[in-house]
DNA sequence: AATGGTCGACGCGCTTTAGC
DNA sequence: GCTAAAGCGCGTCGACCATT
């Protein structure tokens, strides 16, 4: 039995057919046949490209990577197969159907609101002005009528929940539907808030979630992805406002940040980049992804002697994500009752390399494998060579130094000064 | 060196399909 | 009627190559 999957990068179908259109040579056997393991070939543009690429899977195997779909994974090399083996091996998966397993006791929405059905409630800035309304922080106001903002997916990124802004947006942008990146001055100022394209009045967004969630901002993850973008799995913590339905949510109902966290690593997005068939990164395939438990996190982190390890993420996440008023009850959530801390890229960079070789090490992957996942990141050396070399450096220095502390039962010491959850704050307002 | 053309990448917005 | 998943089509951008 075997499955061999081609993209036609190289038309081999034709030149008629567009080139990342995609079959496969499927062989199988009848009902009363009894088959031990199956052979998978994926992504091959040629038949040379197969001997590299062919992989064995056992039932097993397959339900151990996928159990509620039983779908097979879309490993590139054996050596991914082997590699995501072994963390399925040792990290469970986020959520599993049957026997039904949801640690995180997570429940899913498709934003607030479809993007396509409910447009009849959306309103423009211009709208808006022209009906008597004024922008204040971000919201329209009009006596003691409100409209709040409806966050899109491709307003935020890791860790930034103002990375894209309607502010400045020129008409070539606005036809491909592509948004300016957040300048340096306006990451500087914490009272900056991204600019949507639409807004939705308060008592519509308070509708959809009255019952469900309490908090004062939302965890979600971008819908619309792909394989050839840096990052696939691209999630945020955002205030509570209006949001569109391609910007998924999952709503925690403890310790959210923490799963954030773990969303937000290389090891996870390597995982995730070996199961995904299209462009958008559904339910199903967040849920099969293997994810540390909430328990987990209530241990000392093994490169720590005395510190808990939800103590030792919290502070970066926090640092991280509190760089604005907007998302200031976050912060009041993990206990924090501060000002925001300043953006400060250098800063930033150390913290989530620390959070990245920590979750390598976490999920149990070996030095060798840690820098072949950097590496299987194709789109980000293509995109900007010199800042993944210094990513991929940096994980893997601070990487070897939990090693050694490991080994030598000593505490690892940040490579940051001041640590992490101590940088710079912005003024009380 | 400047100009023109091609092609793949990008990031959706919207629709369809399936199932409850 | 609703939710979830997946498919299709689109217009620009930038890289690259060829020609003037």
């Amino acid at each position: 039995m075997a499955l061999l999957e081609f993209e036609n990068e190289e038309y081999l179908l034709s030149e008629d057919v567009h080139h990342d259109t995609r079959f496969c040579l499927l062989s199988t056997v009848g009902s009363g046949t009894q088959v031990h393991s199956a052979r998978f070939s994926f992504g091959a543009r040629g038949m040379s490209d197969i001997d590299n690429r062919l992989f064995e899977m056992s039932p097993e195997d397959i339900s151990l990577l996928n159990p509620n779909t039983n779908t097979i994974a879309l490993f590139r090399s054996r050596r991914d197969a082997h590699i995501a083996l072994g963390i399925y091996r040792r990290v469970r998966i986020l959520w599993t159907d049957y026997p039904r397993s949801n640690p995180w006791d997570l429940s899913f929405m498709q934003g607030l609101f479809n993007m396509a059905t409910h447009s009849g409630l959306f309103r423009t800035q211009k709208l808006l002005e022209r009906d008597g309304w004024k922008l204040e922080d971000g919201i329209f106001i009009r006596r003691d009528e409100r409209m709040l903002p409806l966050y899109e997916a491709k307003m935020v990124h890791l860790f930034d929940h103002r990375f894209g802004t309607y502010e400045g947006q020129t008409q070539a942008q606005s036809n491909v539907g592509i948004l300016p990146r957040t300048s340096p001055q306006q990451k500087a100022d914490p009272r900056y808030r991204a600019l949507p394209r639409y807004w939705v009045r308060k008592e519509e967004v308070a509708d959809k979630v009255a019952e469900r969630w309490d908090k004062g901002w939302f965890l979600g993850w971008r819908d619309i992805t792909n394989l050839s973008n840096e990052r696939t799995i691209i999630c945020a913590s955002i205030p509570k406002t209006a949001v569109g339905d391609k910007f998924l949510l999952a709503l925690p109902p403890a310790r959210g940040h923490l799963l954030q966290a773990n969303l937000s690593t290389f090891v996870l997005d390597y995982c995730a980049r070996q199961k995904i068939s299209g462009k958008s990164f559904k339910y199903f395939l967040l849920k099969q992804l293997p994810v540390l438990a909430p328990q987990q996190y209530e241990t000392c982190a093994p490169w720590f002697t005395d510190v808990v390890l939800e103590d030792w993420i919290t502070s970066r996440v926090l640092e991280l994500t509190f760089t604005a008023w907007d998302i200031a009850s976050f912060a009041r959530d993990l206990g924090d009752s501060g000002s925001p801390f300043v953006w400060d890229e250098e800063r930033r960079f150390a913290m989530r390399a620390e959070l990245d070789a920590a979750y390598f090490h976490l999920y149990g992957v070996g030095r060798d494998d840690v820098g072949y996942i950097m590496d299987s990141f194709g789109a980000f050396q293509r995109n900007d060579f010199e800042r993944f070399a210094r990513t991929k450096a940096l994980i893997l220095d601070v990487y070897d130094a939990m090693a050694r502390a490991v080994e030598r039962g000593e505490p690892y010491k940040t490579i940051l000064d001041p640590p992490p959850g101590e940088g710079p704050r912005h003024p009380d307002r």
